[in-house]
DNA sequence: CAGTACAGCGTATGACATACGCAGAAGATG
DNA sequence: CATCTTCTGCGTATGTCATACGCTGTACTG
């Protein structure tokens, strides 16, 4: 039950600063924040697929093969940058905040910072969230959730449930987004032309629903309508819990 | 409003088998499906990362390049591989069936398609679905909220929603069980070594919620548990849908 | 001062996506 | 039947990338 030392993945152990300084040969020239912050320097102007060892080594004026005395494998420093890139969890509930405002605004800090860092949402996530900055936005979003007489499981659901929408959402609305600065066209026309796109491809075929759908003019035609569809679904999940939320504290 | 001929990318006018038969050279000693294929038998057998040009063209027995005159790009075989791995959606909405059940049907075919093709979690995505079979997926899950009073915007916003949920889910489960391979041991025991992590990671610090967390036993030690949590969100879901259709029906 | 473990990094390897252009095939056209 | 057009398969070449290996010099330890 309290292992005192159960095994940790190598760089999650040095991103909790875990690992002792050996003390021993020659002095490091860089940290390995140095060696992130480059990372996300380079992702942010060029993109995530613009970030390659060499490149990375080069705005730090070393040479590739160095950095990886910071990091075992590219994939960790992408890990590493991605847990950056969510920075710092939104203030925590506070002692007058409805559970709902508090889960709410953890939602919207969950879609900022994705658009902060839009190249984030390509780097490969592989298990569930271990770095340091992951593991305070859980701590928030608990805390949002504490005192509505939910367990523990269904705290931890209720925050994977709203993440991963806030996530999906967001990754939605960036590849908008850039499909729109690609084609020189402002977000909503890319919406507009993806509806006549659809309008085309089932205009034969068996699809009443959509064409029932494209018949109501369902078209985003403008940012506010981006940010209604947004807000319906997190209020579809924030009712959700709030049905339970009431069941419990009525039991 | 119904411009007849929108620009489609290549790719995708193709997988709808939209482009004409030019009918002059050579005859093609391939079809499209032949390589989309040979590409998930290679992810199927390897994982997403061994499907490379040279081995799907090795593996139908032709050169690297020939392959080039059936995709534009790697990208746009990874996208018809996705497509094609979401497959048949289910049933859809009997006469009989109300729209909460059909739509808890629907979520579960979701999870169900990762777990038959774990790898097509990881083909990048960008955009909004126009895929053959996630447009028919979109159809179905449609089809479950006809009748409910919910506006267009609104019964997208919905599956959109457990469409992402559902991916999520699957996503992390299939990266637990993969990592669990990886190690040796049962998803649940990988389960159980996350927690000891997280204990060990939040002994110092401030994570009084996590701790909470922590000390209330919530290690998922069986495969109910899983399932549970599963179900959890999706109920959640469910009850905030409901909520909104209810509103709807009485107003 | 001797020993030692570690830092930086030059070099080499093997994989990969894909641009380019050619030779030959099969219809289209006269 | 002859010529032309257009498309196929694909050989070759290019440039990029992650990373294994091992050497050299450094700074602390005993």
């Amino acid at each position: 039950m309290s292992d005192p030392d159960v095994e940790l993945p190598e760089s999650i152990e040095i991103a909790w600063g875990l690992r002792e300084r050996p003390g021993k040969g020659p002095r490091r020239s860089l940290t390995l924040d140095q060696v992130v912050t480059a990372g996300i320097r380079i992702a942010e102007a060029d993109g995530l697929a613009a970030v390659s060892m060499s490149r990375v080594a080069g705005e730090l004026g070393v040479a590739t093969m160095s950095l990886y005395r910071y990091v075992s494998a590219k994939n960790d420093l992408l890990d590493l940058m991605a847990d950056a890139a969510y920075g710092e969890p939104p203030a925590v509930r506070g002692p007058d905040e409805g559970w709902r405002s508090a889960l709410a605004r953890w939602a919207e800090a969950n879609v900022t910072a994705v658009r902060r860092h839009p190249w984030s949402r390509h780097v490969p996530v592989g298990g569930p969230p271990m770095g340091p900055n992951q593991v305070r936005w859980m701590e928030h979003g608990l805390a949002a959730l504490r005192g509505t007489g939910l367990r523990g499981t269904e705290r931890l659901s209720a925050i994977l449930l709203i993440s991963g929408y806030a996530r999906n959402w967001a990754t939605l609305t960036a590849d908008i987004a850039e499909a729109a600065t690609r084609a020189g066209l402002s977000p909503e026309q890319v919406g507009v032309r993806y509806w006549q796109q659809l309008t085309r491809l089932t205009r034969h075929g068996p699809y009443p629903e959509i064409r029932d759908l494209l018949a109501e003019g369902v078209a985003d035609d403008d940012e506010e309508e981006f940010d209604a569809e947004w807000r319906f679904g997190l209020d579809r999940v924030l009712d959700g819990i709030e049905v339970l939320v009431r069941a419990r504290s009525t039991g």
